[in-house]
This record gives C-alpha cells, structure tokens and sequence, in this order.
DNA sequence: AAATGAACCAACCGCATCAAC
DNA sequence: CGTTGATGCGGTTGGTTCATT
C-alpha cells in the first residue's frame, strides 16, 4: 500500500477561493482552533484539500495579516534579510509581522529584484553588478560567497540544525558586512529606519520570532475581539468580502494572537512608528 | 473603445523535514 | 531504525488587473 496522496485529487476544488469558502473555513478555524489541516477541510465541509486550507489561512485570512505594499522601510529590511538568508521567504517573513512568505516573494520577484538591478546591485549577491561582472571567479551559475555564506545560515539559523559553534558564531549580528553593504546601497534613501530595524533585529540575538500561527491553536476564549483597533483584522477586514461578524465570532478573543512573541510586538510597533516617520519624510 | 502586453498576486505543485509509530 | 503521514517551504504557474498604444 503506497503513501496516501495528501489529498483525493477526485472531488477536490481548486483554484480561488470562494467568500463561502473563506467564511467555512474562517468559521471552522475560529470555531474549533487548529486540528490537523489534513481534517480541516472535511470538518469544515469544504472540497478542498488540507495543504490549501492551510495556504489560504497563512496567507491571506489569517487576521494578524497586513494587507498593501510593502512600506520603503520593510522593503530594506527584506533586502538585508535576504542578503543574510537567501531565498528563505519563511525565515524573512518571520521578521516582518504580519507579512507573509507568499507576499514578500511575489513582492521580491515583481519589485525588489527589479528596483536592485536598476541600482545596478545584483539581487542574488547583494554585490554591484559590474563588480561581479568584472570577477573572474564569479559566474551567475555559482553563486558566489553569499549563497555559501547563506547555506551556513541556512544550517545555524533553522531552529531544527544543530549548529556548530563556529557557524553560529559567524552567523549573524557579527557578520554584518553584507547588512552594511545593502545599508549603503541606497544612501539617498531617506528611509534610514530600515537599517535601524534591522540592526535592532539582528541585536534580539537573532532568536527566530515565532510567526504568529504558531500559537493560533489555543483555544478561542475570550471576548475582546472587537477590541480598540488592536485587532488586524479592525483595520484589514475591507480586504475580506465579508465581515467577521458574520461568524458570529464577534466576541472571538484574539489572545491566540496575542501570544505571539514579545518581540514581535515590539517590531510590529516599531514598524508601524517607523511607517508613520516615513509618511511624515513624504 | 478595443487590443495587446506587462505587472501583480493567489494558488498549486513537488520536495524537504519532522514526528509518530 | 526504517516507514509513513502531516506539515512547511520555495519555485512556479496562470488568471486578473492595469497601463499603454
């Protein structure tokens, strides 16, 4: 007996989603928390296969989810994170709150890559262009140093590695040339806060920051949902072609997302305090 | 106003990883 | 310790929207 498919192709919907849909499985989520994404969509009473429910709430119904463009200054810090982590969307998501891996790589791929290789900085490297073009040593089918120095990374920032001390010793905070680097490749940016952010993240001992679906299956209690804007979902609920009250989950307490770490908290303030300055620079 | 191309983004697919057995 | 199943991640695709001609 082979190894079941993660879901019947037969009978499965695909493609986008329906309000009813999204409202099944908003109402299911609310309703019973997490149980496995694998029942979730049986539970729900919906004809799509687990690995999409999964997708559609991570990514688009979760309500500590920021919807809209990136700001100038989250946009910097995607590009030193990615300088640091490649292409590790998750990891980078987990440092911008309410950002999604989905977003930020469909916002890499359609605008960041573009913008750095107008400024003439190759979006691989994070190195000028004409600086690798004139590298012998260097050719776009090898990555050069970064992509090696992000596999370290890859092995001592995954929580799941054990990592050597030499590698987390050289992993993050200390290695800061490539942070410097992307720092400075817009020095007419008037948008200095990104670097701050980032030096303050690389400074919270580069501890991964919990992404908030990481609690999200603590039992819905309490009774402050409709809360003093608190709630993401206050402000971003337009974006849902339906209302949350219509769950009748009005009084759902969003204190699963409140469990998100301390940190995030902070970065999700400092975010919203930088935006507020960079609206003010405008 | 219509046609066309570009840009954007939601969603899918396949592989990797992890945990349970 | 190997197998299996569930979940997570990153790459890619395809549909929709926007801009240009």
């Amino acid at each position: 007996m082979g190894r079941q498919p993660c879901c019947d192709k037969l009978g499965v919907k695909k493609g986008p989603w329906t309000a009813e849909e999204d409202k099944k499985l908003v109402n299911f989520i609310l309703t019973n928390g997490q149980c496995c994404w694998r029942a979730v969509p049986k539970l729900a009473g919906l004809l799509r296969c687990g690995k999409s429910c999964r997708l559609r709430w991570t990514n688009y119904l979760r309500p500590d989810l920021k919807r809209g463009l990136l700001t100038e200054a989250e946009e910097q810090l995607v590009i030193d994170l990615h300088a640091r982590l490649g292409n590790r969307w998750s990891k980078i998501a987990a440092r911008l709150p309410g950002r999604t891996d989905n977003e930020i790589k469909n916002h890499w791929n359609t605008h960041i890559k573009k913008k750095l290789i107008k400024m003439g900085i190759d979006p691989v490297t994070h190195e000028p262009l004409d600086k690798k073009s004139s590298s012998p040593k260097q050719d776009h089918t090898s990555p050069p140093q970064l992509d090696h120095e992000s596999e370290n990374h890859r092995e001592s920032t995954d929580g799941a590695h054990v990592t050597t001390s030499e590698e987390s010793t050289s992993s993050l905070p200390e290695n800061c040339s490539s942070v410097d680097e992307s720092r400075s490749i817009d020095t007419s940016n008037p948008d200095q806060d990104a670097s701050l952010i980032t030096s303050l993240l690389w400074e919270d001992d580069y501890q991964t920051v919990p992404l908030p679906n990481s609690s999200w299956q603590i039992p819905v209690t309490g009774d402050n949902y409709s809360g003093n804007g608190g709630s993401p979902w206050n402000e971003n609920s337009t974006w849902l072609s339906f209302d949350y009250q219509d769950f009748g989950v009005e009084d759902f307490d969003f204190s699963c997302f409140n469990g998100m770490d301390m940190d995030l908290e902070m970065n999700m303030n400092m975010s919203t305090s930088l935006e507020i300055g960079h609206h003010q620079h405008n």
